[in-house]
DNA sequence: AGGTTTGCTGATAACGTTCACAAGAGAGAA
DNA sequence: TTCTCTCTTGTGAACGTTATCAGCAAACCT
C-alpha cells in the first residue's frame, strides 16, 4: 500500500528549471552545447527533485543498445571455488562499467534454465555459464538471438562457444600417478556426481593413470555419486573400515576431499589423500593435504575477458582455453621421509 | 561490427501470425480471452521468429512496476562468509521470482557508491547491503526515492533501515572471557581495519571482557588494521617472537584467524587461539580452533525476508534483528585435560 | 549591409509494450 | 426480426527517453 512517491521525470525537471525537456536530457547525459548557466539551473532542479534517469525508457529509445549487464551462472555460489571465480568476473565487469547478475544452478538443468531465462528477460549482454549436464537448447536459442555466451570450468554439451577450463583428465591422471609412483596400489576414489562433466573427466584420469602402468584399480574402492561433504565422509569412513582398506584416496573435488578429511583426520589409521581443487588450510592440516590446484580467479578472469571481447564484437571462431593445473605435493600423499628433513 | 539480428518485436510476430499486436501481447502474457486456435498460431510465430519480450518497453509502459531484481552488495564475495550469505539471499530471491545483482565493496566507500548507483540505474526494487564505514547520503537518497534497503552484518551509519546482525561486542566479550577464565592474562588481539563496524565492536568486546574482571589488556599485544591474511600472519608471528609472548590470541574475523593459523600452526610454541567467525576445517586443525560462530546463511535469509516484505509494502518502523552467536570451544582455546576425556 | 557561420535551445517523432476502450461476430431471449 | 449479452479481437494513446531537425540569436566575415 505504500504509494511510491512517483519518481520525477525529465518533464518535471524541465518545468522546475524553466527549460525544455531536451535541455534536461542533454544535461543528464553530459552532452556538450548547453550554456553553463542553464546547466546549473537544471542540475539544481535535478537535485531538488531527486531526479534519476529512467533506464527502461533510455534503453528502449536507444534500441538494442547494451544493458551493461552480464549474467553469471555458477554451480554453487557458496562453494569457495565458484565464489572466487565469480568475484574475479565481477572485478572484470566493474572495470568495464558492467554489473553482474548472479545465480546458482545447483547442478539442476531445470534451475539452470530458469535462471538463464530470467537473466535473458532482463536483456543481459552476455552470459558466463558453468553449464550443468544436459541439453542446452535454450542457451543455443539465446546465442542465435545475439546474446554472447562463454563457458567456464566445463564445456556446454555440444555448443560451439568459448570455453575456459583445465585439463581435468590429465591433471587427475598425474595426481593418481603420483600416488602410484609412491607404491600405492589399493587407491580409493571418491567421486561426486557422475553427471558433472569435470567429475567424469577426473574419474577417467583416475582410471588412465592405472592403465598407464598396465594396472587396474580395485573396483570395490571406487565410490561414485557423492553429492555432498557428508556422503563423501561416509564413503571415506566405510573405505577405512574395510577388512583390507585402501592405502590411499583420491578425491574428485574440494567437497569430497573435505569429506575425506572429516572421516580420516583425527582417526588412528593414516591413509594418503590427494584431492582435486585447492582449498583454504589444506596446507595446515596434519598431515597437509596434497592437491591438484586450479586457479578459479584465472578461470573467471579469462572467461570474462573472452566474454567482453565477444560483446565488443569479436566474431572469430570459438576458442577453447586450457589453463594450467599444479600438483601441490604436501604431506598427505607423500612418502614420509625418515626424519626431520622437510622438503622445502 | 556484428549486426545484431534485430530482435523481432510483437509487430513482427503479429504480422507473421496474421493477427493484431494486441493479441500477441495477450498470448505472450498468458492473459485469458484468446481463442486457443489463434493462440497456437501466435505461439508458432513466436517460436519461428525467436521472439522475446522486450523488458525495457514492458517496464516502461507498466510504470514503476517492480523489476523483480534486487541488488546485493557485500564486502568481498570471495570471502566464504559473504559467499554463503549471498547464496542464501539468492535462494530467497529465486523463490520469489527475483534475480540478484551482486557486487563487492572491498570496504571502499567509493566503490560502494559506484556499485549501488549502478544497481539503482537498473531500477532494482531493493538493496541488501553490507555497508562500509562512512556517510551513506546516496543510499538515503535512494531510500527516499522508494528503493527498499536492508542492511546485513553491519548497520549503516545513522540510517533508519532494517538491519540484521549479531551482537558482535557481546560475542567477542564472551569469547575473551572464556580465555580469561582459563587463566590467560597476556592475550593478544589481531584486529582487521578499525573502520569496519563489526571489527570495532569486537575490539570493544575484547576490552570489555578485561574490564569485567577489573583487568586491563597489555597494550603492546594489540595489533590493529590487519587488512589481509598475510599481515595478520605477520602480526601473529611478531607477537610470538616477543620476549614475553602472549599465552593466547583473539582474532577479529575469519581472515585474521587464518592469518594467525598461518603463523602459529606447525610452529613449536603453542598459543591458545580463539577466532571470530566459523570457517571450514577449523575443527580439523591441530589443535582445532575455538571460534565464535555466526550463521551467514541465517543472516542472509533473514535480511532477504525483511527486504521482500518491505518490497511487498511493509511500512512498519525499521527493525533491528539480532541473531545468536555460538561459542564453539574446540582445542585451541581450552585448558587441555590431563588425559583422554574429550568434553562432549 | 548582407550573408554565413556558430552556439544554444526547443518541437516532434520514434522505441516496444500495455491499458482502456471500441468494434464485430455469434448466441440466446423476447 | 431485433435487441442484448458474451466472447474475441483490434485501435489508439500513453510510458520516459533520445535522435533529428528546425529556430533563433549573436558573432563573424567580406
Amino acid at each position: 500500500m505504500t504509494r511510491r512517491p512517483a519518481r520525477p521525470t525529465m518533464r518535471d525537471v524541465a518545468q522546475a528549471a524553466g527549460v525544455s525537456l531536451m535541455t534536461v536530457s542533454r544535461v543528464v547525459n553530459g552532452q556538450p552545447g548547453v550554456q553553463p548557466e542553464t546547466a546549473a539551473r537544471v542540475e539544481l532542479a535535478i537535485r531538488r527533485l531527486g531526479y534519476q534517469r529512467n533506464n527502461a525508457a533510455r534503453q528502449l529509445r536507444r534500441g538494442g543498445e547494451p544493458t551493461q549487464t552480464i549474467g553469471v551462472l555458477v554451480d554453487d555460489l557458496a562453494n569457495p571455488f565458484f565464489a572466487a571465480l565469480a568475484r574475479a568476473v565481477e572485478d572484470a565487469a566493474r572495470e568495464r562499467g558492467y554489473v553482474v547478475l548472479i545465480g546458482s544452478s545447483n547442478d539442476s538443468l531445470r534451475r539452470e534454465r530458469e535462471v538463464i531465462s530470467a537473466f535473458c528477460a532482463r536483456q543481459v549482454d552476455g552470459l558466463l555459464v558453468v553449464p550443468v549436464a544436459g541439453s542446452h537448447r535454450f542457451l543455443r536459442d539465446q546465442l542465435a538471438l545475439g546474446t554472447k555466451v562463454v563457458c567456464a570450468d566445463r564445456p556446454a554439451d555440444g555448443m560451439a562457444v568459448d570455453t575456459v577450463m583445465v585439463d581435468n583428465r590429465q591433471a587427475a591422471r598425474q595426481a593418481v600417478r603420483h600416488l602410484l609412483d609412491q607404491g600405492h596400489r589399493r587407491i580409493g576414489y571418491l567421486g561426486d556426481r557422475e553427471d558433472i562433466w569435470t567429475i567424469r573427466q577426473r574419474h577417467a584420469g583416475f582410471l588412465a593413470a592405472f592403465e598407464d602402468l598396465g594396472l587396474v584399480p580395485e573396483p570395490s574402492l571406487i565410490r561414485l555419486g557423492l553429492r555432498d561433504r557428508a556422503s563423501a565422509a561416509a564413503a571415506a569412513g566405510a573405505l577405512g573400515r574395510l577388512r583390507d582398506p585402501p592405502t590411499a584416496l583420491f578425491a574428485s573435488n574440494n567437497v569430497t576431499t573435505m569429506g575425506a578429511v572429516d572421516a580420516l583426520y583425527g582417526q588412528a589409521g593414516e591413509m594418503a589423500l590427494v584431492g582435486f581443487d585447492e582449498f583454504a588450510l589444506a596446507d595446515k592440516l596434519v598431515p597437509p593435504v596434497t592437491v591438484v590446484a586450479q586457479d578459479p580467479v584465472a578461470i573467471g578472469a579469462t572467461a570474462a575477458q573472452l566474454l567482453f571481447s565477444r560483446i565488443a564484437g569479436d566474431t572469430s571462431p570459438p576458442r577453447e582455453v586450457m589453463l594450467l593445473t599444479r600438483l601441490v605435493p604436501r604431506g598427505s600423499g607423500e612418502v614420509v621421509p625418515a626424519a626431520g628433513g622437510a622438503d622445502h
